[in-house]
DNA sequence: TATGAATGAGGCTTCATTCAT
DNA sequence: GATGAATGAAGCCTCATTCAT
């Protein structure tokens, strides 16, 4: 079997196990089985656990920012753009839930080599977001009080929360991506105080 | 030395190495050492490496909880005791960053048994804040289009967008716990749409 | 059982092996046996292969160093002296055959640390026939002609001689202390050249 | 490439291999590596590591063995033989320095399969020198109280020395062949006592 | 109350060696 | 003639946990 795909099978049953039990707690033996192959040929093509891991979350990480880029229109306005972002988020970690735990749950208990890797991508998905915050002041005429020590604030407040629902999405509440999006859009968008009063964000 | 301060001594030192290395990665050897005692002292006051975390992760989650609690006045509007609570919450995380590590990144990849519990922490937290949502709808003549499945969306989404605020709060940005509040207040009960164009919340 | 004593249990049979079978080929289960205890016991007290070995050396070559120091008189001849510490050099190698491996055959294929170890012992022993070869110079009026790197090689050769002899005689050959040592000095003091005219090195 | 060939380079990588390293902490991935090739061929052409190393002794030790016999004349006096083999085994040693850690270092430390090989080697020089000192004997005119015994020990321990300064010939000194042979009989054939009185040994 | 001494179990990693092509 | 792919076996080391005092 050649190398490539083999390599394949070996991230796949390592993101599983990973996702499942944590770096620490997860052992290599447990991947090699799953993966179907002996545990020499996982470190003749991975090297060591700590690289192994790192694998993972690189990969893992990449699809996650490839699919969000994928689901996004750069030709609609900022509040859209931000709907579709969140949809395509929600739609992946639905589908991936073992890469979405290694990203979200185990990297950042993995020691500073992991969390960095995962920062790096967050940083990535938070300077969208911080993007499209600034295009948003701009359609509106670009509001001058908002500094840009509070939008960085601001976009890390909505990746968090973003990050939450996909957990309570994903696990106890079975909501569509779709409705999961709506939901960030006026909780974030219209924010609670104008939902008290019935005014919602809509994405027609 | 009287037991219950030489077990808070132990306590202690377990959050501080738990919260540093996580579960799994935490050396009972280290622990009893930063506490200063021999081991079997620690098995003979808290029986196994997994009562010690659960005891840990009870008290740090207690005194979360009930830190948020001293800093909300009940006799506000709900907006105003969201404030109070996002402003003891992050005050509190910033003066523990070891037990606000061990409950918010290492409990979650320890496996269940500990996830369990920091779970039921947290709900009782998303249970104040959807309490306070229906109150604020109450208040505004109950919006009847906010149902139950949405509000519980909602609640989520700020509880984790406050949990994410908290680490960056503390971390890479210096932002006092009033400031993370207000970002707070602005991004969740304004809304980003009205942020936009000027409307802030205020707590004055 | 008291720390101290059980470390000597476990260096013996460090030596014991290391000398048999080389410091790679050694295992740390079969240390451990040999010294009837669990092998976590030899790691908490002599922290890893690699220390253990240096031990295993530094013990060995303080013993060998000591016997040789007590076997000789200062107050002699240097001749006699030379006798003496050899001598006592090949006693004390013949009744400690595994520590004599350990420092002769071992601890030269172990790598740079260990080398360096036992590197600094044969220095010390050379340094000590060097200042014995001056000596003799000196009762016999200062030969100026002896330079001093010269010296250093004569030295060399006769610890060289030395050290093969003693494999030789503990092994195939069974020849008592005393008759290596006389081989010896017939051999280095008198020289080849003077034996074949029947003239010997005697301890009279 | 013709077998022969092909054979010559692993060889020749193995030495350089097994005299840095040592029997066991060599590794077959290195020395095929080096060689050039893969590690099956090393397994077609030299079978095991276990013959691999052996035939890197025996090749070893039959070229220095040749060097010797090649560089001492018969038709002269048994000390001029003496010192022509001396310097002939200096300048050889010095040629391959990886050859010679195998022979000395690291054949000795690799078990007794190859303790014998390197053995019946030393064996064959031993007789050769103990050939010479009965030689020398009977030049002058048969001492008889030289018994065969002793001469044996003469013999390991000229051969020990030339070893030790070997090692110290081209390691921290720098030293030519003919300069270490002219120390060894100096120190061997006029023995120490001799050269206190200032007589020395000459080639001429 | 408190600890020095000790271990069973398990994990990461490496290596000599072979097979199918 | 030559190799990419693969593994059984074994070694170093750590850790949670207990016992005797």
């Amino acid at each position: 079997m050649p190398r490539a795909e083999r390599e394949r099978q070996m991230l796949d049953a390592a993101v599983r196990v990973f996702g499942k039990r944590g770096y620490r707690a997860a052992s290599m033996d447990e991947i090699a089985e799953l993966a179907g192959v002996s545990k020499p040929l996982v470190y003749l093509y991975l090297n060591s656990k700590e690289e192994l891991f790192s694998a993972c979350i690189r990969r893992e990480a990449q699809a996650l920012v490839a699919a969000i880029r994928a689901g996004v229109r750069t030709d609609v306005t900022a509040d859209r753009q931000l709907w579709e972002g969140l949809t395509a988020f929600f739609a992946h970690t639905a589908e991936r839930p073992d890469g979405w735990a290694v990203l979200h749950s185990q990297a950042r208990s993995g020691g500073d080599p992991f969390v960095a890797e995962v920062v790096a991508m967050r940083e990535e998905i938070v300077a969208f977001v911080t993007h499209l915050i600034a295009e948003a002041a701009r359609e509106a005429h670009d509001n001058p009080e908002l500094v840009e020590r509070e939008v960085a604030g601001l976009a890390q407040a909505l990746v968090g929360a973003a990050e939450a629902l996909a957990g309570w999405a994903n696990g106890d509440a079975s909501v569509s991506a779709k409705e999961a999006a709506t939901t960030m859009m006026n909780f974030a968008w219209s924010g609670l105080g104008n939902l008290m009063v019935g005014e919602r964000w809509s994405d027609r």
